[in-house]
DNA sequence: GCAGAGTATTTGAGAGCTCAACAACCGCTA
DNA sequence: TAGCGGTTGTTGAGCTCTCAAATACTCTGC
């Protein structure tokens, strides 16, 4: 990160752009976010565990990959895993190959809320994104969405520890 | 929000572009948070303000604007507001026309401050976003941004106000 | 087969956010 | 000018997230 010389500023079309941007993805989150919260009473962070437990092998995986599958700090999973445990819809086992190891599996219980989270949550995408666009405009944000997600996907600290471990050069 | 029917579940593409979005928007405003925290000790919220407020006339808004113009609530405006007067960056006086209303202005020192953080978090700005991006995808992504935002501007709670206010039918 | 280094996950404290309740004030109306 | 609904802003409790420290286990080399 040394800085050389002059920072470059940004010009008038990128500060607008940047902050029609940021404003926009922020308000989209937050308007999905309050309406999971009241039509589901769980925070998007819980749905995202959720979506990503009920997809996939068993029901159940490892802390550490749901934590890279939903960008999570392995902290902040495991405080979540807590509080979706205190409501049912999780269940922690045991690893047995590995005994530092923790599994997250959702329950029965679990895979209803979700289900019934999920429908309400797909009008607001559509409400609130791809009802607003042109199929053009959609597979635009889809390709500029992908430019991102691999370039910051490695720096994330979800993503380091398997870089790491996978020998990828660490730049 | 009443539902009709079965709900649309997205099809192949759209949960693609849908999932892409998420992850890079969230993954871009985590990083630059994360830099913000590291380099200027600040979230990413209180740079907002303090951006807002030194565009501002004389340097100060009421807390009402301020609240609109960071789409923020009142509520986490006033303990933003709190802690950065803690910390002499904003400092709070009083409204002479209107009694109820409170200024939050910017200190001399918050100036400083964050010019020092602005400098840093432009670097992020163009290494995460812009020098990633052609200048076509940059102006569609600015064209859809601005979609985005005009549908969800008038829902957001900080807007509401406003709209009532100004005899918006209000949908 | 044990010491030490590394890995997987949890924990606790503290910061920031949301929601609901509150206090202070405005301005209209009778 | 007193009353009252509406507006402005703050507060406190409770929840989620972050960061750093702790715990429990694995693996490697001797």
């Amino acid at each position: 990160m040394g800085r050389v010389g002059e920072p470059r500023w940004l010009n008038d079309d990128e500060q607008r752009t940047w902050r029609a941007f940021l404003s926009a993805s922020q308000l989209l989150i937050d308007q999905l976010d309050r309406e999971l919260q009241r039509d589901a009473d769980m925070p998007h962070a819980y749905f995202t565990i959720l979506v990503v437990l009920s997809e996939s092998p068993g029901r159940k995986l490892r802390m550490g990959e749901l934590a890279e599958l939903t960008w999570s700090s392995a902290s902040r999973l495991s405080h979540a895993v807590t509080r979706l445990e205190q409501r049912g819809w999780v269940r922690r086992a045991e690893c047995a190959s590995d005994k530092r190891g923790h599994l997250a599996e959702i329950t029965d219980l679990g895979m209803r809320v979700l289900e019934a989270a999920a429908e309400d949550h797909v009008t607001g995408v559509r409400a609130h994104l791809f009802d607003l666009l042109t199929d053009e405009q959609a597979a635009r944000l889809r390709e500029i969405s992908e430019v991102i997600l691999g370039h910051l996907g490695e720096h994330h600290p979800a993503a380091v520890r398997r870089a790491r471990s996978t020998g990828e050069p660490e730049d």
